[in-house]
DNA sequence: GTCCATGCAAATGATTTGCAGTATC
DNA sequence: GATACTGCAAATCATTTGCATGGAC
């Protein structure tokens, strides 16, 4: 967390822009929450609980710079929200970009991360000449507390 | 297509729902387009090639009920647009669902099929208990004409 | 002091919805 | 003839933007 935000106030400092408090705290919420993700207007609360003053005008702008900045990914689920979380990125140390189990029930999203597309990729840069550098994988499905433990029949 | 349009006037009939001019056209539109992935926009200015008088509410409805119904697909390629094309639900005859490529460069979507995940979905049944039924995969990079051949040694 | 950043309010733009007239069954 | 459907216009709602003020360097 405080390495990211030592990378952060770099890049800031890289281009030229400025380091406020309403940047490093909208970053300080994301990180806070690394298990999920995070709409604006969830990012917004949690802003507030210690920097009460902040606009969502302001989270919305911060946002999009983490996001070009690499320090957090934007992922949409299609359900009238853009969420983000902590980023994933190659540059950031992460080798592979994690996927997510999404529960049809309750609307759970797990995090997971395999291996598995790598040979994937492989067959489709071979066979269709299109060069892969990122994959986005989303698993539909129902969680343990929904009746997805149909298999082991002991998980709760 | 002629195959769809009886299957989505039996569906009409049987839910109690009325069989219309528009909602044929807009099938129609669809399914003359099976490679691309339509915006409600897109779809509109093609029903009124045949349909002048269709309104854009009565597009954004059918697709609605068409997607409902099982005839389409959603996709949300976080572009702004929320995009359509014909379904491949696995009571629709399609044993799986397709992936999409997408060119990072010029934004064309490829969409292709393989059966790799079936076993990534049961790995994840078996390690989180978590039962998959449907999943979604995109591949980001660059297609051909945009510098994917990389394995011929002639990028750019 | 110079710009960049912020907060507010207004604007945007895809999608939805209310309603009165129209078409299907 | 009853009820569902349509087109239009107005409403919605997440996100963006204009602008005057305030803050970082």
């Amino acid at each position: 967390m405080a390495a990211d935000e030592e990378r952060f106030k770099r890049l800031l400092k890289e281009k030229g822009l400025k380091v406020t408090g309403q940047r490093l705290y909208v970053l300080e919420a994301i990180a806070s929450r690394p298990e999920e993700h995070l709409t604006a207007e969830e990012i917004y609360e949690l802003v507030k609980l210690s920097y009460p003053g902040i606009g969502l005008a302001t989270v919305y702008r911060t946002i999009q710079l983490l996001n070009e900045l690499h320090l957090i990914d934007r992922i949409n689920f299609d359900d009238g929200f853009v969420r983000y979380e902590m980023g994933h990125a190659k540059d950031s140390g992460q080798k592979h970009r994690h996927h997510h189990l999404i529960c049809l029930k309750c609307g759970r999203v797990i995090s997971f991360q395999d291996d598995l597309l790598e040979e994937l990729e492989g067959k489709i840069t071979a066979s269709v000449g299109f060069q892969v550098v990122d994959h986005d994988v989303r698993l539909y499905g129902y969680c343990v507390e929904c009746g997805g433990d149909f298999i082991e029949e002991k998980r709760e």
